[in-house]
DNA sequence: CACTTGTCCTGTCATGCCGTCAGCTTACCG
DNA sequence: CGGTAAGCTGACGGCATGACAGGACAAGTG
């Protein structure tokens, strides 16, 4: 229902004016990856593409416009991360593995788009309705399932009752997703890859279960 | 040892250009509160502080070297977080009361300088050294010792020997340094500002000790 | 094959910001 | 009061922005 791909002056965008326009997206998608946000102008993105800046305006308003299009194409993708948490198991050596999967995933997810996010987390931040919408759904795909597992845990009265399940889930989910973000970070606190990933997860396993894994 | 303030053309600063100087980068901390990174113009934070943009270049090498400096004016204030976690108690009641703290004075210090610390964290994520080196500062403050006091409880035996104190303490500051940048995304999910640091304080006692703190 | 039609692209232009310099004004000091 | 250094700005070439009109191109039609 989102109906055909417009150009800002109305017309439809036929086969070609669409594969200009994706070539534009996939151009500005290289430059977010390997120079600052700040500095991604719209003259670059069009020489790259081999056109002219005026057809890069001829399909989006601005260079945020392009932006939010490639938002809303790594959101749509968003949706398997889902699969992490849904329908998992926390109870005993399940338990440990869903951690572990979980962090997998969810780095991964988070490298393969991580120039896209800094700049959704950005525009989240500065209080951009439309990012933060983006930033909402990616990690809506695990927060409400993880929320739903704190929640059921604490139902059965394994869980304190002045837990709140979305608080908590939210915070691993940022968590995660800042650990990603700065990856590199770690290094220097003398941190390797390989070690981050059973720490973090040991944090979610304690966040939703409140006990630690039985591995 | 910082040698006195100068222009970008050598010249010392003396009183009124350091006044000059000081009303610029006012101004550019206004500017960052108020609109988006992306469009902090030279221009716009000049008129603001009713000069020429001229004046600025005078100061500063451009927009980016500006918020460098306001991020080290931040980042020398990050110093006070220290006292949130060093020499403090995780047992017992004590315990829960110092992950209250260090959350409340966690999330009181972003909120404060959050205009400055979204840029921080953009550019440390887009891999940029300096605001990376900045951004380490402020967690640092809290992270090595944090760390320190997991290590002390691994050797006191009461947390698993594989647990690594630098991930998880760097994962527990991220976390806390995320929640703070999105405190409003919480909201949606229906997690009102009360509940959401109790819940943070929760996850850190867990993270630190291993256990559900007493309250 | 010429012609038409609608899509697609670009040359060009006015506007505005960037970053620099020469030169003017202001403050300080002997 | 004159010299010197600090402080500020007008003005300029250069580049990005964003709008438009018109040319190029593919596909269908007689």
């Amino acid at each position: 229902m989102t109906g055909q791909v417009r150009t800002v002056d109305g017309r439809v965008a036929g086969r070609r004016g669409q594969a200009t326009r994706q070539k534009l997206l996939d151009c500005l998608s290289e430059m977010l990856s390997s120079s600052p946000y700040r500095d991604v102008k719209v003259i670059d993105v069009a020489r790259r593409a081999g056109t002219s800046p005026a057809t890069f305006y001829q399909y989006f308003p601005d260079v945020e416009g392009a932006v939010l299009e490639l938002a809303e194409e790594m959101a749509a993708e968003s949706g398997g991360l889902t699969a992490l948490v849904e329908g998992r198991s926390w109870a005993g050596r399940a338990g440990w593995q869903t951690a572990q999967e979980l962090v997998d995933g969810f780095l991964e997810f988070w490298r393969r788009h991580d120039a896209i996010l800094r700049v959704v987390d950005l525009g989240a931040a500065e209080g951009d309705k439309r990012f933060y919408k983006i930033r909402m759904k990616v990690l809506n795909a695990v927060n409400t399932s993880l929320a739903d597992s704190v929640a059921e845990l604490q139902s059965k009265g394994r869980i304190d009752k002045d837990v709140n399940p979305g608080a908590v889930a939210g915070a691993l989910v940022a968590m995660l997703a800042a650990v990603a973000s700065h990856q590199k970070g770690f290094s220097s606190w003398g941190v390797k890859q390989a070690e981050l990933k059973p720490n973090l997860a040991l944090l979610v396993h304690l966040g939703v279960t409140g006990r630690k894994p039985t591995k």
